[in-house]
DNA sequence: CGATACATTGAACAAATTCAAAGCTGGTGG
DNA sequence: CCACCAGCTTTGAATTTGTTCAATGTATCG
């Protein structure tokens, strides 16, 4: 069984070089609830995560997690410590079971980074993570709480649905009770419906995209 | 005059591809108070600074800015939005005269993303924006007013000693009322000391340690 | 001097969390 | 079938952290 030659990243490689990569690398499995790395930890190996989902936080002064993103499979995880050699800048648990392509950092910067395809997707990904930090940054200092549950009803409507209120809650960097008050105050003004079966619907969408949005 | 040439960025690169880049971009002159960019604006040049200071913050809901990070020469400035095709995610101002270069995007892309050297470049500048970003995240979201504080006093002393109050506060994004208030309890802690000159002196690091890092 | 900017201090305020209590809801076992 | 329990959700009151506003103090520089 080949699992690098299916992974994005990898793709594009010569049979050759994928050979060289399996030979610095492990598959390893994690059950939910198992930690990745912490933050603070020393990087080692450069994580791609193939399998399950990745909550990444960091814990605040009062010991509470705040959550930064949520990685889906296949994501370069936490590259920057390894660019940067740095510990890893916050901890990544598994919320559910998930497989992970660990690779020899050191091994892999001396034999692949001279491979402009490869060069390009890891740009793409440091981009791309630095969109979602420059996000986590306009939301949580940028944004007040009211703001931020518009936003999000506005954008992820669908999830008030699946997603119990203090998974949302926790989500956004905010109490169950912050979240509550405030979703009453949006039904108060008949800006959200919420019916029955606690279905969501946006009623007045002019007003809460006017919450956040510049 | 050939100011590429001496950009560390572009310093690899063969006396044909230095021509090419010229022709595809441009440097300009900004004098102190200037914008770059704001935020939302769509990035059509890729900028490096060359010469000056540059400010990067974001206005929050109440309209005050949220100091980001502060640019010197030479540097790659927000090539994120490039990348990502996305609207700058802040504004950058100049707090001195500075000079940019200012590249044409599209066509940089076209011809020169094939480099493997600049490539490794813009990874190590990217991972290095993403290591800004994450202190920001520390700073703003995991600290304390009065962990911040402390956390600068140990590693900015001497500019305590340089900048006023204001200025720093500023740095901070916090008020200078906070600010004072804190180094004033600092004092009676016998923590710190500013003798008659305003010179701040550390007497007890440890505490001060103690206080934002885990 | 006196003006202007910066620093300090106190009091009121704002936003969100915490703590506590009460209200719902859905599944389970008797 | 329904009573009950556990886990959410909601609501109110108190608390916390830092900002805002206003007044006063201090310094420096022409």
């Amino acid at each position: 069984m080949n699992r690098i030659k299916e992974i994005p990243f990898f793709s594009h490689l010569a049979e050759e070089d994928i050979k060289k990569l399996k030979n610095i690398s492990v598959i390893k499995k994690y059950n939910q609830k198992e930690i990745l790395f912490y933050e603070g930890d020393e990087p080692k190996y450069l994580h791609i995560l193939l399998d399950g989902v990745l909550r990444l936080y960091k814990i605040n002064h009062k010991g509470t997690q705040i959550f930064l993103h949520q990685f889906l499979p296949v994501s370069l995880v936490a590259e920057l410590a390894n660019f940067e050699q740095i510990p890893y800048p916050a901890t990544a648990e598994f919320t559910s079971r998930g497989e992970v392509l660990k690779i020899d950092y050191q091994k892999l910067e001396e034999s692949f980074f001279k491979n402009p395809e490869l060069s390009l997707k890891i740009i793409k990904s440091l981009a791309g993570k630095l969109k979602i930090m420059s996000e986590v940054i306009t939301n949580e200092i940028v944004l007040t709480a009211e703001a931020k549950i518009a936003k999000f009803l506005v954008e992820n409507t669908e999830l008030f649905d699946t997603l119990k209120n203090t998974q949302i809650a926790s989500l956004l960097n905010l109490t169950p009770e912050t979240l509550s008050r405030t979703l009453t105050k949006f039904k108060n003004k008949d800006l959200i419906l919420i019916d029955e079966q606690n279905k969501v619907e946006i009623l007045n969408i002019d007003t809460l995209l006017s919450m956040y949005a510049n």
